[in-house]
DNA sequence: AGGTGGACCCGAACGC
DNA sequence: TGCGTTCGGGTCCACC
């Protein structure tokens, strides 16, 4: 397992990088992996970031948008090991995974950490960024906005297992795989089950989980198993309240049962076989 | 057309 | 001990 940034992690990254980037205006930029901005070339995105005021910090999904005051925006995506981090300048400590660091115009840094470079930079012109973004994402899944019925149309007809239909970010936006067993536990809804086949009560179920997990993730400030920090360099404390994630063999907290795991989606997925059948119940 | 599986990455865990 | 192999997970893309 690696602990890998979904909706509460990047949620949490959003809430506490936001006050120290709105405002700000970055004054250099410097981008060392061309992983990281592909196709385009990571000099060309830093150059035009130099100069930039942010405007806001915002999130969809597992994306963070900083929109910049003239309507361009940065679109970053963790991924599997990206991490942030905010610091006065000069103060980060060294490190042999950063791949960009951007400097604001109050002397502080952030600066950009991915061990499997998985994730993105890109850069959209005015305008740009929430047609890519709309194309990608289906509705948030905390607020006042998404409703039971929601989800409910999004399931219907659906042949594919539940587990791959909440990973979809087309579906719902932000769920991984963490938070997609932690939801299915709490709905007593195995992975597997087909997601056209759940009835009114289960997706009513699945629904409350989903946001009660995401919401409890937000307020841990996410779960650090491996790499993903805050960016002060804290932890999360999400690990602390999994109840299936990762804990094969140890005994179900509502049924004492060992928990399994199997494979759903082409994830480690862990489930309880007694409180999460395999049948419609 | 919607669903599935491989590719991308690299450190950790595993196996002999 | 040491070295090679496997694993994992978000998203895109080719394939069925």
């Amino acid at each position: 397992m690696s602990g890998v940034p979904e909706l509460p992690e990047v949620e949490s990254v959003r809430r506490r990088l936001a006050p120290v980037l709105e405002g700000r205006r970055i004054d250099a930029a410097q981008i060392n992996d061309a992983r990281l901005t592909r196709p385009v070339d990571p000099a060309e995105v830093a150059r035009a970031l130099v100069g930039e005021r942010v405007a806001t910090l915002d999130r969809r999904g597992k994306y963070l948008i900083v929109r910049f005051e003239d309507g361009a925006a940065l679109l970053v995506h963790l991924r599997m090991t990206g991490s942030l981090r905010h610091a006065p300048a000069g103060e980060l400590p060294a490190d042999a995974h950063r791949r960009a660091v951007v400097r604001l115009d109050d002397g502080s840094e952030v600066a950009y950490r991915d061990v499997r470079r998985f994730g993105t930079w890109d850069l959209f012109a005015p305008g740009e960024v929430d047609r890519y973004i709309d194309a990608r994402l289906g509705p948030e899944p905390i607020g006042p906005a998404f409703t039971s019925a929601h989800l409910a149309a999004r399931l219907t007809g659906r042949r594919s297992p539940i587990k791959a239909a909440i990973l979809d970010q087309r579906t719902i936006a932000g769920v991984g795989n963490i938070y997609a067993d932690e939801a299915l536990w709490r709905a007593r809804l195995h992975p597997l089950r087909e997601a056209g086949g759940l009835d009114r009560a289960e997706i009513r179920s699945l629904y409350r989980a989903i946001r009660h997990v995401l919401e409890l993730g937000i307020r841990r400030q996410g779960s650090t198993l491996r790499d993903y920090a805050l960016p002060d360099g804290g932890e999360g404390g999400m690990q602390h309240e999994f109840r299936v994630y990762g804990r094969g063999g140890e005994p179900c907290e509502r049924c004492g049962r060992p928990i399994v795991k199997i494979r759903a989606a082409g994830r480690g997925t862990w489930l309880c076989p007694s409180c999460q059948p395999a049948g419609t119940r």
